[in-house]
DNA sequence: GAAGTGAAAAAGTATGACTTTTTAAGGATG
DNA sequence: CATCCTTAAAAAGTCATACTTTTTCACTTC
């Protein structure tokens, strides 16, 4: 959505719908726009229909766009998923962990009966290498293994729709590590079951890959939700 | 998607990239387009903005329209689900009902602990229902209690991403018994398992919630897979 | 008071001109 | 011969304007 009259147009009206600015129901009209951002009629015509697809809002004729009730939006589109951070990290972030509880040990599960020989022995160099990592505390690169862990084991799940979710994955990841709320040192459980995930997978043993996992994501929806609560 | 000649040129363009008719890297030009769909400008590159957001097209100047790869579109969309569903049922719906068995126990467990009182009256006595017109052997009404039952469930969650996923929930069972793959009269299994999660669900029971669900929706995909196998 | 009638408002569609960026070809230079 | 620069063309991107269609509201008429 980047560079481009369109794509920046598209991000502020979508930042300011996505934080409340225009409630549902509201209307905004076409011309409007032209005149609030200096943009064409094609342009504006573009951003609306952009929004629209996202299921943000609705243009009818003789009344205007009007501003779709949340319910109704996309919210697994990425765009739309940074636009709601910035407006209201706290609430976003929950229900992306959340997510993450209920997809990744299902996709850990199916990466066991499916990965193939490379990505098995990805996982596993990828889960020595956090072990490494954590133990010389560089939590950086840490980060960047346990991203690349994730995003691996989704797509070696070989379900099209759970690979997707790499992305909220790794700005929820990166997210924590970025507003310091990881510990210094990665837990010790943490590593382990990364490493006992990739082994399962690696073994193609589908229960202990999937219950690992789930315990691993259930850490990090706790232990996020904690930290959540203490920044409010 | 409906109604309008934008829509319609949408749901058409759509069509055919899901299909693989333009597979990923090919180059539509919007010239063509106006050509073929015989629209004007502003709706080809309307349409193309609207595929583009779907992160199923990208326009580069000097090139032309670019197919992504499949891997980069927004497979959360419900017009794309559509599209892919006419494409290739088989693997979709392996997808989709795989998509199922992650969300909808932790959705359960969610809705256990969150769901207001009326929600959790309501899904009982859905669970009730379904159990009667099961009895009955009035399987187009156990459908719409069924697929009543799973979206309350969702949205009961207070999860939005989970809520939204009740299209998706939709699409699929009424696939199955659309395609007659429904044994003429719901499986008793199935019947208990409603009663017995909406009844955890109202005790708050978040542990039996989501188990019980898990037990449903591993039957629905076991059973899924074995109907899809016969048909190819 | 209900129902039909008309007018206005706003999105939707069409068209053509102009701008910008990117790519590739061609030529100059080492 | 290889490399770098210049340049030209192709296609999307942007703009301005006129016209069409649908929907809603107000007004009239019965």
């Amino acid at each position: 959505m980047s560079g481009g009259l369109h794509g920046r147009v598209v991000d502020m009206l979508g930042r300011e719908i996505s934080a409340g600015v225009h409630p549902p129901g509201s209307v905004l009209r076409i011309e409007e726009l032209e005149q609030r951002f200096e943009i064409s009629r094609s342009v504006a015509r573009e951003v609306v229909r952009t929004l629209a697809s996202l299921r943000m809002v609705l243009g009818r004729k003789r009344v205007g766009v009007v501003v779709r009730p949340r319910s109704e939006w996309n919210t697994f589109d990425p765009n739309l998923i940074r636009w709601l951070l910035a407006a209201d990290r706290v609430n976003e972030v929950k229900t992306l962990v959340e997510l993450r509880t209920a997809v990744e040990p299902v996709a850990a599960g199916a990466a066991a009966q499916r990965a193939s020989g490379e990505d098995a022995d990805r996982l596993v160099e990828l889960a020595g290498e956090m072990t490494a990592h954590a133990e010389a505390g560089d939590l950086n690169t840490f980060l960047d293994c346990d991203v690349a862990f994730h995003s691996l084991m989704l797509a070696a799940s070989g379900n099209e729709m759970f690979a997707q979710l790499h992305e909220v994955v790794e700005e929820v990841l990166r997210w924590r590590t970025g507003m310091g709320l990881m510990p210094e040192r990665p837990a010790a459980i943490a590593v382990r079951l990364h490493r006992e995930i990739a082994e399962c997978v690696h073994g193609g043993d589908r229960e202990r890959a999937e219950s690992a996992m789930r315990e691993l994501v259930a850490e990090a929806f706790e232990g996020t939700l904690e930290l959540l609560e203490q920044q409010a």
